[in-house]
RNA sequence: UGCCUGAUGGUGUAAUGGUAGCACAAGCGACUCUGACUCGCUUUGUCUAGGUUCGACUCCUAGUCGGGCAGCCA
């Protein structure tokens, strides 16, 4: 998979493409908005990765921008799990067009030219700098609202949420004005300051554009702007009681941050004549931003949503946000899964207007050819039965060379030594054969990889008839570099020494979900996975013992594995199963799956 | 019953009036000291009905089906 994938192609790229060539904007500048109310998940790659991508393409600059107006459902958490989140997928890939701005600056205050400028240069992109914040706009959105008033076009409403809701009508019904909409502008000034003064409680009046009850639109039948909480902010403090709503903010940010283009999902499309609606009745005197859909990401057997997604930690489904069978950002990537094969999936995926579920397959496959080139191999085994090699002597160490990665260009190698008792896996072994069984069977001979063929003798039984051992002999010039070391049998398979094995936990995860649409049934609970954990203990190559979270690793013939960065340490080895290898054997055994 | 929006193999996505292609999945085969990887081959598609045109996935008309919208959420 090459480092930077060709260029994709899809209408917004066409669209930005357009006003390149029509020299529309000196600089193309976009944003990802998220509203620090949860981890991000899958869904917001596609959408990091389209707007950082534009940007890159295009020589220009992507914001982060916290969406943060809404400071009951907001945390702190949020805020530094999203960062550190977004930086995480777009290194090395964007890192240079990623729009961060010196810490606590607001836009007054590094205005230049009479167009703010927070971008620093990524050299300059440290400890000193942070994401943008919708709410360190939040006296220029009042000043907007105040102009807005005095232009006639927006009045404080005093209604009660149900009273509101009920005068705005139905989709197919006309909705009624509010008996506060023909209040003065004198009238309607004082009182939006009083509000912001804290002189009324929660919902006691609102501010709200001033448009048309009857639009066939829902979202401009005098659209809400401001409502009262009296609550402090996770990022703005106490110095306010009013907090914008999504349409009046959203816009409004757009312009201050000299955004081109606002790239949003298709249920903003019925939100868009408002969002121009709103910047076309104030005075903006540089280019206005404008607003694009496109259809977010559904995934198969996933669940793409914040809210459903916080269900699952509240209810103690999983273990947290990062729990390594969550779609989130820190779940895939304590799972062991790269940004690249994100990014890569981002980019097979493509971006259209055609709402879709994706194949969860698509996904796994980027994941495997991603870690096919980078993962070093090593022997592992999950579900240990022993062998005994009668022919070689108690102590005696056989060594042998193993290759790290065959897929490198110059693979290097390792030693592994082979002793008298070793570990195969158990699904390596069957005692009644299937047909086509190339794995180790009475009478029957394997190659151990790396090591030699052996030959299955004799099946040793406890006096319950449990399988204690299988002893075998070791035909040892059949060795790499040994006379016999190309005679053929049809089977291969991983072993580990059972003198020189360590033990892991290891975790084997499958999918959290046994609906392919997760979302779309009465009640997702209903539908979890129950068997999406098994923990296993396994007896690993004495190499793995080194090993650190930001490794990946192929366990030969099974997956890859990752530790796990929270539990895996020098005391107890944690191992966390990213995905298998494919296995076109597993659909064939009668039987099974 | 209002407004918005979409429809191409099993799935996702190209083709912007000129050979319906790519990826994933599936199947068959080759290779293999990973039943992996890789390679070769194969199956399967333009929502319907009209129209325009030498020629329509593409343009027009009418339908059908799907998604979104009535938070003081984003």
């Amino acid at each position: 998979m090459p480092a930077t994938p060709p260029a994709p192609s899809d209408f917004v790229r066409d669209i930005v493409a357009g006003h390149i060539a029509a020299k529309r904007y000196p600089k193309i500048v976009t944003r990802f908005p998220p509203e620090p109310n949860g981890y991000l998940h899958i869904g917001h790659a596609k959408s990091i990765c389209l707007n950082f991508g534009i940007a890159r393409e295009n020589a220009g600059q992507c914001n982060l921008r916290f969406d943060d107006t809404n400071p009951v459902k907001e945390d702190i958490e949020y805020v530094d799990s999203i960062t550190t989140d977004v930086r995480w997928l777009i290194a090395g890939w964007a890192d240079d067009v990623l729009g961060f701005k010196p810490k606590g600056a607001k836009p007054a205050a590094v205005t230049s030219n009479g167009r703010p400028d927070h971008f620093l240069a990524p050299a300059a992109v440290g400890a000193s700098a942070e994401p943008f914040f919708a709410s360190d706009y939040f006296a220029e959105l009042y000043a907007y609202a105040v102009q807005l008033i005095k232009k006639g076009k927006a009045y404080v409403c005093d209604l009660s949420a149900e009273d509101t809701e009920s005068y705005r009508g139905s989709p197919d019904q006309p909705g009624k004005d509010s008996p506060f909409r023909t209040r003065t502008v004198e009238e309607n000034l004082d009182l939006f300051a009083r509000m912001k003064a804290g002189e009324f409680p929660n919902g006691a009046r609102s501010l709200r554009a001033k448009i048309d009850m009857t639009a066939p639109n829902l979202w401009l039948r005098d659209p809400l702007l401001y409502r009262i909480r009296h609550v402090p902010h996770h990022h703005a403090g106490d110095a306010w009681c009013i907090y914008p709503l999504y349409d009046f903010a959203h816009c409004l940010s757009d312009y201050i941050e000299g955004i081109t283009h606002s790239i949003c999902t298709l249920e903003f499309v019925d939100h868009r004549p408002l969002y121009d609606w709103i910047l076309g009745s104030l005075d903006l005197p540089r280019a206005l931003p404008h607003q694009y859909e496109f259809a977010k990401l559904n995934l198969g057997y996933t669940l793409v949503s914040k809210r459903k997604l916080l269900q699952l930690v509240q209810k103690k489904v999983v273990t947290g946000w990062d729990d390594p069978r969550m779609p989130t950002l820190s779940g895939l990537r304590r799972r062991g899964i790269p940004a690249s094969a994100i990014r890569q999936f981002a980019y097979n995926i493509g971006v259209t207007k055609n709402d879709s579920v994706t194949d969860v397959a698509v996904f796994e496959h980027v994941i495997r050819e991603s870690l096919n080139v980078s993962a070093e191999r090593r022997l592992a085994v999950l579900k240990p039965i022993k062998i005994v090699l009668t022919n070689l002597a108690p102590g005696e160490v056989v060594a042998c060379t193993a290759t790290n990665n065959p897929q490198s260009e110059t693979p290097t190698t390792r030693g592994i030594g082979l002793t008298r008792e070793v570990f195969i896996e158990s699904e390596d072994f069957a005692e009644v054969p299937p047909p086509k069984y190339f794995r180790l069977k009475p009478g029957g001979e394997v190659r151990l990889k790396y090591a030699c063929i052996i030959k299955l003798d004799e099946i040793v039984k406890d006096a319950a008839g449990v399988i204690t051992e299988l002893r075998c002999t070791a035909d040892l010039t059949t060795r790499s570099g040994q006379p016999n070391s190309d005679r053929k049998v049809k089977g291969t398979i991983h072993w580990v020494s059972a003198d020189q094995a360590i033990d892991a936990e290891v975790r084997l995860y499958d999918r959290l979900f046994t609906a392919a649409e997760p979302a779309a049934t009465d009640d997702f609970l209903q539908h979890v996975n129950l068997q999406s954990l098994e923990v296993v203990t396994a007896k690993l190559e004495p190499a793995l013992a080194a090993a650190s979270p930001d490794e990946c690793f192929q366990f030969e013939r099974l997956g890859y594995f990752t530790p796990d960065a929270k539990e895996s340490g020098a005391g107890k080895l944690v191992f966390n199963r990213t995905i298998t290898l494919r296995d076109a054997w597993a659909g064939k055994i009668p039987g099974h799956k």
